[in-house]
DNA sequence: CTGAAAGCGCTTACAG
DNA sequence: CTGAAAGCGCTTACAG
């Protein structure tokens, strides 16, 4: 604290309004408002209002009176006054996502940020902490927050509860997973082709009893790359044994005991492909713990996947990118209320590791 | 899109606006107000007003009949007019970081998040990219929309710009890194203590050239790692050699090549202390790569730290209620704006890995 | 180049 | 139990 004496900080904390100019009302919010510049500088509000907008067409000693003024009384321009003025919101969007933590959302999170950035818009994040009923709330509360446009991640369920907003002008883009029942904008990575080339790779090496561990069918991406697991063992002519599809595991433990319980079965699973990097890092460790070797191909990269013995192929997927494509998208939607609805769908890449692949053991 | 037929949306795209009840003007943001709804209800503004609201002394069918219109019309809160008209933002607080991507971050978000929605608050998230100059405006960005307190991850530098906000009763926070040149709340994790905990488990091994690579001093939490890196060689006897003390790297290539270095010194170090997770990473791979084991503690747990080879010893913090003590403090802020400052410092806990640690080499 | 008036969509402080 | 008036802090659409 370098040179502030403490008396400067208590008194300020005593004091917490500036007392504005003779005869303009103290402001309710304890801050100074247009109106006390503008008197402080010997101008009308309109006059402060165009030199803080950066609009033309006033005296340059007109504008340095003016700034002087903003310095002195500490004068904070109030964007939510200016957005309800100006009947629509300046600069912000939104991104509604299910949880903060996870390095995918963090990932996507600042792809959209970047571009946001880039665009002069500031972006605000609110999470639905994996509650459908909370990310509608959540969508809702940054709404009538007055934000331009907003991005979801959307978890689940019926998104038509969005159409009063669609229609009243709000923009919205999905990003990850599909909209719901409405018809908007979305940018998703293919992961159809992702999961099949992932589960290809394991048939390949003469895999034909592969587990899929992955979430609730409820969740978009769990179908698809459901599918495309679907899709891998159709076009290799192998059929898919329905018990060694696990859908439900969310966390590392659970996963492990999934894996631990396919690979046991009399007729076990020799290889498994999971569904994000939560659940390959549980197969993983349980496959560790076993007295056989088991293959894995999770989706979606992470962190010493390479260096942990045996290292993990992936399904990588680029979050960052996702997230700029969503953002383009919402910047179009707001330009453009009524054009097209797009959707971008991203390529996965394959990512192999291990020089020693694990093929099925023989019988 | 099950269930709605295309010419549906294409209307509804096609007329922004509902039409308000005749007489009313259509508001231009393109929704309805609450003049509309109380037109539609046959009431007066001030009673939907009650009814959205939820105050008392609203009859039970009059309340319906304003939720009937309010169904009807698609009508929704204006946030922002509402604290514009209360002279005060209600329920919504901000958390300014400095990067998303990261686990730290995201775990110290999803805390304050629990706290902040255990209390009715809207928590809206923004980042400032690492960026000293994007830190104040965003910062000044969220204060300009009225949010009522926000919590700040600060990166460096100098926060006097914000004494001009805590004036006019704007509550501010700092987490994990303590507020320069002004006084506020903070909620910290006592690197020192980490970091000396940390430092002497090496020393204890009998290490006596243990490198210190961090990120530059100017953030605090570097400063304090290091303060405690060398409490720990003086509580031991041992001098430091300023040679093995690296401050700079920030990526994993640039941890890698400095801890090679190290290692190769004609003298050289034989254990190594990290001050971040990410800096952990890159040091565990050069250490991979050297032909002789050097012994390494990290500041910061990160996934499968455990499971690496050979597994990485850990001072590991708690992020999470890093950020619901950063939240709670906050809540205290709001409620009085006057009350003495509050500093939380949190312990940390070292987790040793590895049964065979290792030894300084004989020479 | 500058300003007075009206209004954005809501709530406060009063009345009745 | 309900409402008319005034105002929150800003901007729009005009004037001069």
């Amino acid at each position: 604290m370098a040179g502030i004496p403490d008396s400067v900080t208590m008194t300020a904390l005593s004091h917490p309004a500036a007392p504005g100019p003779a005869g303009t009302p103290r402001p309710r919010t304890g801050r100074p408002t247009m109106a006390q510049v503008a008197e402080a500088a010997g101008v009308s509000p309109k006059t402060v209002s165009r030199v803080i907008n950066g609009e033309p067409g006033v005296v340059a000693t007109t504008a340095e009176r003016v700034e002087r003024a903003i310095a002195q009384l500490g004068y904070r321009h109030n964007h939510a006054a200016a957005s309800l003025a100006r009947g629509r919101t300046q600069d912000t969007v939104g991104l509604v996502i299910e949880g903060i933590a996870g390095r995918f959302y963090a990932e996507l999170a600042s792809g959209v940020e970047e571009v946001a950035r880039a665009h002069g818009q500031q972006l605000l994040i609110a999470s639905s902490e994996e509650n459908p009923d909370r990310e509608r709330e959540t969508i809702l509360a940054l709404a009538s927050r007055q934000v331009g446009g907003i991005i979801v991640v959307p978890r689940s369920g019926d998104h038509r509860y969005l159409r009063t907003e669609l229609r009243s002008g709000l923009a919205v883009v999905f990003a990850d997973r599909p909209p719901q029942r409405i018809k908007a904008d979305y940018a998703l990575v293919d992961n159809v082709a992702g999961a099949r080339e992932g589960v290809t790779h394991l048939l390949r090496q003469g895999h034909r009893r592969i587990a899929f561990i992955g979430n609730e069918l409820a969740v978009a991406t769990s179908a698809d790359r459901l599918e495309g697991y679907r899709q891998a063992h159709r076009d290799a002519g192998v059929d898919v044994d329905p018990a060694l599809v696990v859908l439900g595991p969310t966390d590392v433990p659970s996963t492990e005991a999934a894996l631990t319980r396919l690979a046991t079965l009399p007729d076990p699973a020799t290889a498994a492909f999971t569904q994000n990097s939560r659940l390959t890092m549980g197969a993983w460790r349980a496959i560790k713990q076993l007295d056989r070797p088991v293959a894995l191909v999770g989706f979606d990269d992470f962190d010493l996947a390479d260096v942990i013995d045996p290292p993990v192929t992936v399904v990588a997927q680029d979050p960052v990118e996702l997230g700029r494509r969503a953002m383009h998208l919402l910047l179009r939607r707001i330009a453009h209320h009524n054009a097209r609805h797009h959707h971008d769908i991203l390529p996965t890449r394959l990512v192999v590791r291990g020089s020693g692949e694990i093929p099925p053991p023989r019988r």
